[in-house]
DNA sequence: CAATATTGATAGTAATACTATTATATTTGC
DNA sequence: GCAAATATAATAGTATTACTATCAATATTG
């Protein structure tokens, strides 16, 4: 995928890092290659000292970028968030048919990512895996209502009530449209890792896509 | 709730303890103020020294019991749902109408839990609790597919095939039965978890039911 | 080129997730 | 009722983790 923009710049809430890592090289190493490490060995084996080892760098000049792994994880999330969240105005954008534009905003925040050039030291394929897997883990913390009072979140509620929007210019006296757009957003993201995991209790696969699913059950519930 | 056997067995994998905990009184305590444990201060936080200190036992009493927290946690999860099945076969036994049965399907696998009196040692209101903030963590892991292989999620999957059943039984060329009914075990315990943490992308409160937005979406979808 | 900021190297700490050993209770089987 | 077996408790020890602190080396910038 090309993207309209050739370098854009995510912008991410400046709590989650202690020194933005965009602003240097080493910076932008730690970025690229943790999410290389993350989906290599998952979150829970990650560390700064092999995450130094792998970069060549030191685990006392990671931290000096970020506080924790954890935050880390919320920044590579808050980024990825982002992401989508420009690709979905991007792509509704124009769209007059509220249904068209609805399932234009489940194709960008269900189907499964190509890497993207928007960004040299991002591959946004290989952080869509680790979304899928990591992701729901960073908000069933027990520090989840402090964090989400930080902000830490925002960029992840922004798209859901987005599609909120788009959910109520369909079927205004829908009942449930927070519930539906943030059970599409969570449930993608489920969908997946069960397609990777646990096929056995999902349809979803290369041919009948996380997408068509979707697509079809919000069709049905807002006909 | 009072449920139908007053003091039911619900069997676990035996992979999954060292020693079987319902076969002694340490055994019991271990399993009784874990839950209690891990709701305090969630699963991250707590170590089994910390639940030795709380049950007046030692740490290394606890680990002849279970190799390691985490297995603790699938013996709970694999409890839950066992239970949960119990209620599920019970529950929808002689109703004839696929859609009634349907409908007390979605009702047993979303709804709130209230204690039960099914077991003295277990408050399952509490474990339910702990299941939407812990459950979803325990398949998310590098180690899915082996702890899948030795069957850690067996009575999880057979909850869902159970419900694709009946699903087929309501609309036999509905295409997407597994993905709709692994959909509603998940996203039900996501949506406990945003109406306790996340209100504003959710509309599930103590009015409007987790229950009830599945049971509209459900009927919706199969009409 | 001097001041400043950045990075790297090393060391250290408290906590975690265990294993191993030995001592002390408790249960059970004859 | 007592010996043998089993369960539990106490203590110690290990490797790793998730950091913090300090100081030296290297870049950068004004």
């Amino acid at each position: 995928m090309q993207s309209i923009l050739s370098n854009i710049i995510i912008s991410v809430n400046n709590k989650l890092y202690v020194k933005n890592p965009e602003t240097s090289e080493l910076g932008k190493k730690i970025i690229e290659q943790s999410i290389l490490l993350i989906d290599e060995i998952g979150f829970e084996n990650f560390t700064f000292k092999k995450l130094g080892e792998k970069i060549n760098s030191n685990e006392s000049s990671i931290y000096r970028y970020f506080e924790s792994k954890h935050k880390l994880m919320l920044y590579l999330s808050s980024w990825y968030w982002g992401w989508i969240e420009y690709k979905l105005v991007f792509g509704t954008s124009n769209i007059e048919n509220a249904l068209e534009k609805l399932k234009k905003a489940i194709i960008v925040v269900t189907e499964k990512v190509e890497d993207d050039n928007a960004t040299l030291h991002i591959n946004e394929s290989i952080l869509n895996k680790i979304i899928i897997q990591e992701f729901t883990k960073t908000l069933l913390t027990k520090e989840v209502d402090e964090e989400n009072k930080e902000g830490f979140f925002l960029v992840y509620k922004r798209i859901i009530n987005r599609i909120i929007d788009i959910i109520n210019e369909v079927k205004p006296n829908y009942e449930f449209k927070k519930s539906l757009a943030s059970s599409i957003v969570e449930g993608a993201l489920h969908q997946h890792f069960l397609k990777d995991h646990l096929k056995t209790i999902t349809d979803c696969n290369d041919n009948n896509t996380v997408t068509d699913f979707y697509i079809d059950l919000v069709e049905k519930t807002l006909k």
